[in-house]
DNA sequence: AGCACGCCGACT
DNA sequence: GTCGGCGTGCTC
């Protein structure tokens, strides 16, 4: 009879939602909670660590001893709890979650050859940096919340070019004083070479980077400094969230509103608000910087649970640009071009007097639908219900929802007929083509996901805009994200009604912050400013908004449509999303899941439907949107327990869902 | 995540 | 006859 204490739960970083009992080893230490081990598992051995006490209710012949301790710090007690409340609040399986800790199974792999890696001292009074008033104000009231040694969480909110990095390097420089971690979030991280330069700059050595391009042995190095503690600054995209850091001190959440922030596969996490929970159990600061911020934050700051630091001048000479809204629906245009007269007199006009241009079109390719006017027929996915988008310059066919893609041809596949298939609609590539029409001395360049997939072509991008080498850059959202072009005087948004209207609760928000971001630059030095937004909505809130400068009415007024129809931040969302090749195994389960729904009061549940994208990846997709007042973790821990279903169907559940497709 | 077990098609 | 495909299920 094995005693029920005498076990040691361990978890392993698979999908199981519970660790495994293991007896201790026999002549070591009794292992303490945090501690990795290797233990044997099936026929193989796997690393994992220890959890607590076992649960004691398993066949004492099951029972195999841990093999080993590994040669390694402890996991801090709040990483360990972190984990567990990420598990609980995202429904994923705890191991799943150790998984993102343990990064890949190479950190632990090569025990006895791991070699000492020293990381470069930051030094936190490299330079003295020079703030103007408002930044040293926010400096000043981070640094007394730094020296709090407590949670606190702090809104550093500033318009673009204000000098939000100045002022959260001010915090960091506080924590490296103290010895401690800090760790910084980025959205995207993979064309930071500017970024990690002014870090350089600042602290005198390089910090640790951390995301998906960085090589096998540089990550290896990096997780060992920074689980010994010896890693003091860490950059890093969300995944960054998961390192073993046991000294942190502080967190920065740079463009907290980005909502790349929000992970969709795997474990669903938002890493803004598993941030906010990390701090907490860690006990430090941690500071949200934007310069649009997400409705989430906003109304923390308005009742006084975040602290609101505001910088509202840019830096130096820089001003705010004007913004003009073109209304579309007086313009006679031909179905094949894009610019309003007004557009293009501000395109040839900037061009003349020797300034830069922009244009914002959030459509990758030539066209995002092609037709045969002959026979009606349209390009379409076989893997998915959505139209193929035209990419002239790779001459193809592309699925933007998954890897689909077929040569591009002039007769039509259904009829046969030669010349009637038809570009319809326009993207970025189709923009070029409008520009050069009329502007055929102009340099133009396209700014896209496709234009900036490698960093040396992104790079010899930059560096061209930079010099003055390109005239109008005409591109996607990827142009909104922080980059200065000291010379570019005007932007023009070619169509902001593109996602308004969805099913998306935060589509007026992400429309608004976006649009105000790739507004911001234009006019960043010595130039004055201005932006054309083509639209056939100028009543909306987001468009008057813009137009009047006025972030405040904006905010003010989708809070009150947010709280009266009962959406985020004033209620809670959960998609639960059911696929599977078969469409009646489909929604026969997402119906047997219905019909289990708990009757609770302030809950609320639509569907079962097909979701937006009802096929994709050659799956049938159908969707059930919850919608609580209270926290629903477990609530659908217990309703979706009593839900068995059948292997050939995944349910996805999607805890604070960001993405409506 | 591995790794075995198991139940059907084509090969030394 | 057996080699091997990958669906299904288990690992304390």
């Amino acid at each position: 009879m094995t005693k029920a204490n005498s076990t040691l739960e361990i978890l392993l970083p698979l999908a199981l939602r519970h660790g495994y009992d293991y007896l201790p080893p026999p002549d070591i230490l009794m292992p303490i909670r945090g501690q990795i081990v290797e233990v044997p598992l099936g026929r193989r051995r796997e690393w994992g660590v220890v959890w607590g006490q076992g649960q004691g209710d398993v066949d004492p012949a099951k029972l195999k001893t841990i093999h080993a301790i590994a040669d390694l710090p402890v996991l801090p007690v709040p990483l360990c709890q972190f984990i567990d409340w990420v598990a609980d609040y995202t429904l994923a399986p705890r191991g799943m979650v150790l998984k993102m800790v343990f990064g890949t199974k190479a950190h632990l792999r090569t025990k006895k050859a791991r070699k000492v890696f020293s990381a470069p001292r930051l030094k936190p009074d490299h330079i003295t940096p020079t703030l103007n008033s408002a930044q040293q104000k926010a400096t000043d009231a981070l640094l007394a919340l730094q020296r709090q040694q407590k949670f606190t969480v702090s809104l550093l909110d500033g318009v673009t070019g204000s000098g939000k990095t100045e002022v959260y390097m001010e915090a960091i420089a506080e924590t490296l004083r103290r010895g401690e971690q800090a760790l910084v979030l980025f959205p995207e991280i993979a064309m930071t070479t500017a970024l990690v330069e002014r870090f350089t700059a600042r602290f005198g050595a390089k910090p640790i980077l951390w995301h998906s391009d960085i090589g096998a042995a540089e990550r290896y190095a990096a997780w060992h400094q920074i689980l010994s503690g010896e890693a003091s600054l860490i950059i890093g995209a969300r995944s960054a969230l998961f390192l073993p850091m046991p000294k942190l001190g502080l967190i920065v959440v740079d463009e907290e509103h980005e909502a790349s922030y929000k992970q969709d596969e795997s474990v669903t996490y938002h890493a803004r608000d598993m941030a906010i929970v990390r701090a907490h159990l860690q006990k430090c600061q941690i500071i949200l910087a934007s310069a649009t911020p997400s409705l989430e934050t906003m109304i923390n700051c308005q009742n006084g649970k975040y602290n609101h630091l505001q910088l509202p001048f840019r830096f130096g000479t820089a001003t705010l640009p004007e913004i003009k809204l073109l209304d579309l629906r007086d313009k006679k245009m031909r179905a094949t071009e894009f610019l309003s007269p007004e557009l293009r007199a501000n395109l040839i006009k900037t061009h003349a007097v020797g300034q830069q241009a922009m244009l914002f079109l959030n459509r990758r390719g030539y066209a995002p639908l092609t037709l045969c006017r002959h026979c009606g027929h349209r390009m379409r996915c076989q893997s998915c219900n959505s139209w193929l988008t035209l990419h002239q310059s790779k001459n193809k066919f592309l699925c933007h929802h998954c890897g689909y893609h077929e040569p591009a041809v002039t007769t039509c596949p259904a009829c046969k007929q030669e010349g009637y298939m038809a570009a319809s609609g326009p993207g970025v590539e189709r923009l070029c083509e409008e520009v050069q029409s009329f502007m055929p001395a102009a340099r133009l360049a396209m700014m896209t996901s496709d234009s900036m997939a490698s960093p040396k072509a992104a790079k010899d991008l930059l560096e061209k805009m930079t010099a003055g080498d390109i005239d109008i850059l005409i591109g996607t959202q990827m142009m909104a994200k922080g980059f200065h072009f000291p010379n570019l005087a005007f932007v023009g948004v070619v169509d902001a009604d593109f996602a308004l209207g969805g099913g998306d609760p935060r589509a007026a928000e992400r429309m608004f912050q976006l649009l105000q971001q790739v507004s911001g630059r234009a006019g960043r030095a010595h130039i004055e400013g201005s932006v054309a937004i083509q639209t056939c909505q100028p009543q909306h809130k987001v468009m008057q908004a813009l137009a009047k400068g006025d972030r405040d009415m904006f905010y003010a007024a989708e809070l009150e449509e947010r709280k009266q129809y009962r959406l985020p931040p004033f209620a809670r969302l959960a998609a639960l999303i059911l696929s599977g090749a078969d469409e009646v195994a489909v929604e026969k389960a997402a119906r047997k899941i219905i019909a289990k729904a708990p009757k609770i009061e302030g809950l609320e549940i639509l569907g079962p439907a097909p979701a937006p994208l009802s096929f994709r990846r050659g799956l049938h997709r159908w969707r059930i949107l919850v919608i609580s007042e209270k926290p629903l973790s477990s609530i659908l821990q217990n309703w979706l327990s009593a839900c068995p279903r059948p292997r050939q169907i995944d349910l996805h559940i999607d805890i604070d869902p960001y993405s409506f497709y």
